[in-house]
RNA sequence: GGGCCUGUAGCUCAGCUGGUUAGAGCGCACGCUUGAUAAGCGUGAGGUCGAUGGUUCAAGUCCAUCCAGGCCCA
């Protein structure tokens, strides 16, 4: 036998490296196999919830690091929470209705004009389960654990039905009605467009310059003479001018131009002065915009007609003359400031672009709108309020598939009423727990400020308003249509509404006193895909999925303040009075390494399933755990393979746990703290200290500090420190000693302890670990968080260890020195003498019997007494002397040893390796011992 | 333009209610080890705390303004 097989060395097949991107596949199999999450959830049966409602993603492409860092943050949680021993389903869900779904078949040369309703919605319905499939391929690589089998998608029978009963309930409370908003409208193909469909062209328009007659100035401008000037490009919107929008904060002159006076924005004044050829004219008056609110402009072509002033924000100094003629049918702003006024929508344009009957000017009715520039302009003349025409080059709205221009038209919708219940709402937020903090301000803010909510989408894609017209045009909706929808939906799917005639919608033998011929007609319109979405914590539900309501959190992108949390919270608080959930968690967004967006033309993407390829799941795992998400994240291949790094140091710190307690048997072998030397206890103490702290974090919701602290506790306390010296006594010692099984039982109970802490970070590294203990559950995933321990003793250990490791700085420091000097190499070739300071000596003796040479690695350790010799280097906590260690090396401990040779029986030996080796191999002293 | 948020060493993060020479890990440099070895250990060098102004005996930490960036609106 050779000395080295005297050794106690480490062994296992727990490789060095991971090879991840192989092996976790087949661990997630197994996983699988295996019914973890089932079993998971067997075990904590009947235990408090952490209901977790999945934020569907949209059905459509590859998944990005954004939805990497969310599932994986989702999993970490769900997987802590169910090892804390909550009973946390996690049900995945998917939002499939919407635009970018058509927009995706158009590309594949689908069109929805030639087609059947319902035909094209199939084609609808199988792309987005396509796009599903695929994704859920995605996430579960990603090593996300959750009832996969069993998502709920938003276009399936059984969401739908209920999403249509939240409508019908909010229809009853009386929060939904009827109104008309401007939208894109695109008279080539008859058809509203969304902002998606619409492309710019440059067009020539008109440009003009007309001026409104003041009426009623409100005592602070005359009314003799003077006028309002504004500009447009647009004169066929003229005669639905309601109004004149002012900038509150802007200044304005009155000038005097011959004998007429204009009101015109002070910094606009000496570029219209030009383009109106003024020669001449004088401020006469100064006035600001808000003295203006208020006052009364005749129109400047229609008798009897008056426009208002009104503030708002939007109107600026950049063009035009800082007086902006309004039109609420016509444009988004125009319709906000006009409805602020309380004025109504006057939108007198049918669907082919035609002015129809409402339109104050009769002469323009069943014209074309763009052939009424003329006509307006002729008008206009005539009585004297063009002041300039000519026509200008720009950039205008387009259809995108007709080429056609297209213009903001009201049209009617239907909306959701925040108004009537804003407080119930605001009360609800105030009530729930936001991660981080201010996203309590963020959304409360929304919700106050945010407008009504219109529900009805043109399109066809999506969940049909279950609304009924009557012959008068009376629109229906009761308990009963709407329940009896929602039942055929649950069987059939919303697509009953297009293959069904309207009797076999409506209950039978339905009558209304607004149907005297028992006609109806059915709504042509979806609804809005955010009140799909909006409506997940009832079509979860509805589906027999485990969530349960109200739920326990909602996590998704920061911004889903203004999506799914909002119209989640809208749904909920109008049906239930209450909001879905009990805690919000957002998270920022994914940037490259320098902060920048990612994009495909700045080439600064990363896919994750090229990370997963290259690296592994666990890789991103751990950057998700190792970045502060409450704001936007960094990723770069540089910073992943600085994770990388990271997985490495924690993965190697393993194998070498598991290498040197591969001989050790719980059961058996353990030693009782009590009867720990006090360094293994002081090991405990810090371990212990560190779960209590993980836990805390992990309820925080805040794993960066769970990886910083797990990770310096692996790199400082372990690797560094107590695992490095622990070589010689892990290889030295006996097999069966004292002082090797008081080691080993920190070493296993480090081993156990961290794998289940980082469980939730790295689920198929500590599943692989797992494999190598001796714990009795099946997977570290079906055990649970180490429970935290009270040691009477913590305080006193860590105070006098903590004093001693300032000292082993000292001395780490003196043998650097002595290493630069040449004098050692290897820290075995020391012999130190330590004169300690006060602190340090007060230390070490509450620490007596304790064998600090063999914690500071050298061959020989003195307690300096008396005074300290002058060649003794000064540090913080002690003086000390480095010398060369006398003695020869003993080829088994390496020590420097003077007594190499004491045991005559085993000669190269010194006197300690000789009795150990005695007592473990005695068939050597028959044998003899090689070198 | 508005609401909310972010900006501390090359990178990822700590720095509580303002108080000694601003910390950690990674990376880097140099060295040691070769019985954790495509590993391990040690020492060290890196920061005008986004900028400016202010409050204060004292500011990374409070206030104001500005710059850069993000999400959502307009």
């Amino acid at each position: 036998m050779r000395v080295r097989d005297t050794l106690n060395l480490g062994k296992t097949k727990f490789p060095m490296r991971g090879n991840l991107p192989k092996r976790e596949a087949e661990w997630e199999k197994n996983w699988e196999d295996q019914k973890f999450y089932e079993r998971r959830l067997k075990l904590n049966e009947g235990h408090e919830r952490f209901d977790l409602h999945d934020g569907p993603p949209f059905a459509n492409g590859n998944i990005h690091m954004g939805h990497a860092l969310n599932k994986i943050t989702k999993d970490i949680i769900v997987r802590s929470k169910n090892m804390e021993g909550y009973y946390a389903p996690y049900v995945p869900g998917w939002d499939t209705h919407g635009l970018p779904i058509e927009q995706q078949l158009t590309k594949q040369g689908v069109d929805r004009k030639t087609m059947d309703r319902a035909a094209y919605r199939e084609l609808c319905r199988k792309f987005a389960m396509e796009q599903v499939e695929k994704q859920r391929t995605d996430f579960k690589r990603l090593g996300v654990m959750g009832d996969w089998d069993h998502p709920y998608i938003t276009l399936l029978p059984e969401f739908e039905a209920a999403e249509i009963r939240v409508f019908g309930k909010m229809y009853e409370n009386g929060y939904i009605y009827q109104g008309k908003k401007p939208v894109y409208w695109s008279w080539s193909s008859e058809s509203t467009l969304a902002e998606a469909e619409v492309e710019y062209h440059d067009v020539e328009s008109p440009s003009i310059y007309i001026s409104f007659p003041v009426k009623d100035g409100k005592g602070k401008l005359s009314e003799e003479n003077t006028y309002f000037l504004i500009w447009t490009t647009t004169p066929w919107t003229i005669p639905s001018n309601q109004g004149i929008a002012v900038n509150p904060k802007l200044d304005y002159s009155v000038v005097e131009v011959g004998d007429r006076r204009y009101v015109v924005g002070t910094d606009r004044l000496s570029a219209v002065a030009e383009i109106l050829g003024w020669d001449s004219y004088k401020t006469v008056q100064h006035l600001k915009g808000t003295d203006m609110e208020y006052m009364v402009a005749k129109h400047p072509y229609i008798e009897g007609r008056d426009s208002l002033l009104m503030e708002a924000v939007y109107v600026t100094d950049d063009d035009g003359t800082g007086l902006v003629h309004t039109a609420s049918g016509f444009g988004e702003d125009d319709y906000n400031t006009a409805m602020r006024y309380g004025f109504d929508v006057l939108s007198p344009m049918d669907n082919k672009g035609c002015f129809t009957e409402e339109i104050p000017d009769p002469d323009l009715v069943g014209k074309f709108y763009t052939d009424t520039n003329e006509i307006v302009k002729d008008k206009l003349a005539a009585a004297g309020n063009l002041l300039h025409y000519s026509t200008f080059v720009h950039s205008a709205a387009h259809d995108w598939r007709t080429k056609k221009p297209v213009v903001y038209r009201a049209t009617t919708q239907w909306f959701a009423s925040i108004s009537k219940f804003r407080d119930q709402i605001l009360d609800q937020i105030e009530k729930t727990t936001f991660y981080p903090a201010w996203g309590k301000t963020r959304l409360y803010n929304m919700i106050k400020d945010r407008g009504d909510w219109v529900i009805s989408r043109q399109r066809a894609w999506g969940v049909p308003l279950p609304i009924f017209y009557a012959e008068d045009g009376t629109a229906i909706v009761t308990h009963e249509t709407i329940e009896h929808v929602a039942d055929l939906f649950a069987k059939e799917g919303s697509n009953a509404w297009f293959t069904h005639p309207v009797e076999e919608l409506l209950p039978e033998g339905f009558t209304s006193e607004h149907s005297p011929n028992g006609k109806f007609t059915k709504e042509t319109d979806i609804l809005d895909v955010w009140f799909d979405s909006g409506s997940s914590w009832s079509g979860v539900q509805a589906l027999g999925r485990d969530v349960h309501y109200p739920t326990s959190m909602y996590l998704e992108g920061s911004d889903q303040y203004r999506g799914w949390f909002n119209s989640s919270l809208i749904t909920s608080v109008a049906t239930n009075g209450v909001a879905p959930y009990k805690s919000v968690l957002s998270q920022g967004f994914t940037l490259d390494g320098q902060g920048r967006k990612m994009s495909k033309s700045l080439g600064n993407t990363i896919a994750p399933n090229d990370v997963i390829k290259q690296m592994g799941a666990e890789i991103i795992r751990l950057w998700v755990a190792s970045v502060d998400a409450s704001g936007d994240v960094g990723v770069s291949m540089d910073i992943l393979r600085q994770v990388s790094e990271g997985y490495r140091k924690i993965r190697n710190t393993f194998r070498y746990m598991l290498a040197n307690t591969a001989d050790f048997d719980p059961e058996k072998d353990r030693v009782a703290y009590k009867d720990l030397r006090k360094i293994d206890q002081y090991l405990e103490v810090k371990l212990n200290d560190l779960v209590a702290e993980s836990i805390v974090n992990y309820d925080k919701y805040d794993f960066a500090d769970v990886y910083k602290l797990v990770f310096n506790f692996i790199t400082n306390d372990l690797s560094a420190f107590y695992l490095d010296f622990a070589k010689d006594v892990l290889y030295i010692e006996g097999k069966d000693s004292h002082a090797r099984r008081s080691m080993q039982t920190v070493i296993y109970d480090a081993a156990v302890k961290l794998a289940k802490i980082l469980a939730p970070i790295l689920p198929h590294t500590m599943g692989e670990v797992w494999g190598y203990l001796k714990e009795k559950e099946e997977d570290v995933y079906l055990s649970n968080f180490p429970e935290i321990e009270d040691y009477a003793d913590a305080d006193d250990l860590k105070e006098s260890w903590g004093e001693f490791m300032k000292l082993r700085d000292d001395v780490l420091k003196a043998l650097e020195e002595a290493r630069d000097q040449k004098l050692i190499g290897k820290s075995f070739e020391a012999s130190v003498t330590v004169y300690p300071g006060e602190a340090a000596k007060a230390a070490l003796d509450k620490l007596a019997g304790e064998d600090f040479r063999e914690i500071l690695i050298v061959s020989n350790l003195v307690m300096g007494q008396g005074e300290v010799p002058a060649e003794a280097k000064q540090f913080d906590q002690a003086s000390v002397l480095v010398r060369r260690a006398e003695g020869e090396v003993c080829p088994r401990c390496r020590m420097y040893r003077t007594d190499l040779g004491a045991d005559s029986r085993l000669p190269q030996l010194c006197g300690r390796c000789a009795s150990i080796v005695a007592g473990d191999h005695p068939e050597i002293l028959e044998e003899g011992l090689e070198d």
